[in-house]
DNA sequence: TTTCTTATTAGTAATCGTTCCGATTATCGG
DNA sequence: CCGATAATCGGAACGATTACTAATAAGAAA
């Protein structure tokens, strides 16, 4: 893992190191204490300003991002190339979507505003096949 | 403003008819304790728990919307017309935009997943024209 | 209008995710 | 190995939101 970024040089720590394989390894955009309750046994004095804070530092390198999918919590993922997400409206899963992506959507706004576009993000709701087929 | 919604049926108050109103005349997608300092001078014993409780009323009639704009704060809005967002990335503003929708992205992501799709919601990012100014 | 029921409010305390702080530990260049 | 300082730990602090309780007010019925 490069860790420098942004003007700031970082040094290395097995904490962040592992932070990182551990969101790499799920697919779920865990919350911050998800990772801390996973990191836990093998940091058994791991804190969970630790993992804040070295999720701060790996956003910053460009490594993870944080999601909004209107919870009261944060929600990160480590995947870095372009993709959507679904959030079902039911149990809160956020799925990613890759097949589709629309970079003309960008120029088509670009042409019509002041604001200087760098990207979007688009968030598909609805309800995820698990909870269809409960109800 | 009809109260009726979802089953519930809700009482008129004074108070949510003024939170509704002036959410309607701002373009600036408040928070709540923007709304509450607006009102205070008008119900002097205004309570912040009010407006909370308020908005979430207004949000399950289908009068409001929470916007999730990467904040540690919620941002409203009355505005129920479809529309997506542009979010400055330098100093937070949020503007609409709605000469541009795109129904067709549903269908197309439809088609590739067993999500049961409802809608979507885009946010352009960027910088505002007020910050490209300044630098 | 008066009464009665109950939704809504004000005021405050509690909650909860996140950030900050001081002391200790670890990284890493020299 | 030493020294400088970044990163950690543990816990306190913070800030937005929610929950609780007694008082108030909407609105239906008499």
């Amino acid at each position: 893992m490069k860790q420098e970024h942004s003007g700031k040089n970082y040094r290395y720590s097995r904490q962040r190191e592992r932070i990182l394989e551990v969101l790499r390894s799920t697919e779920s955009h865990p919350t911050a204490s998800w990772l801390y309750d996973k990191l836990k046994p093998e940091f058994p004095r791991l804190s969970l300003g630790t993992v804040y804070r070295n999720l701060a530092i790996l956003i910053d390198l460009g490594f993870a991002r944080k999601i909004d999918a209107g919870s009261t919590f944060d929600r990160f993922e480590a995947k870095t190339e372009p993709h959507y997400h679904l959030i079902c409206r039911k149990c809160g899963k956020i799925e990613d979507f890759e097949k589709h992506f629309f970079p003309e959507i960008d120029e088509e706004i670009r042409r019509s505003t002041d604001f200087d576009i760098e990207g979007h993000r688009i968030d598909f709701f609805g309800t995820c096949s698990d909870c269809n087929r409960k109800s």
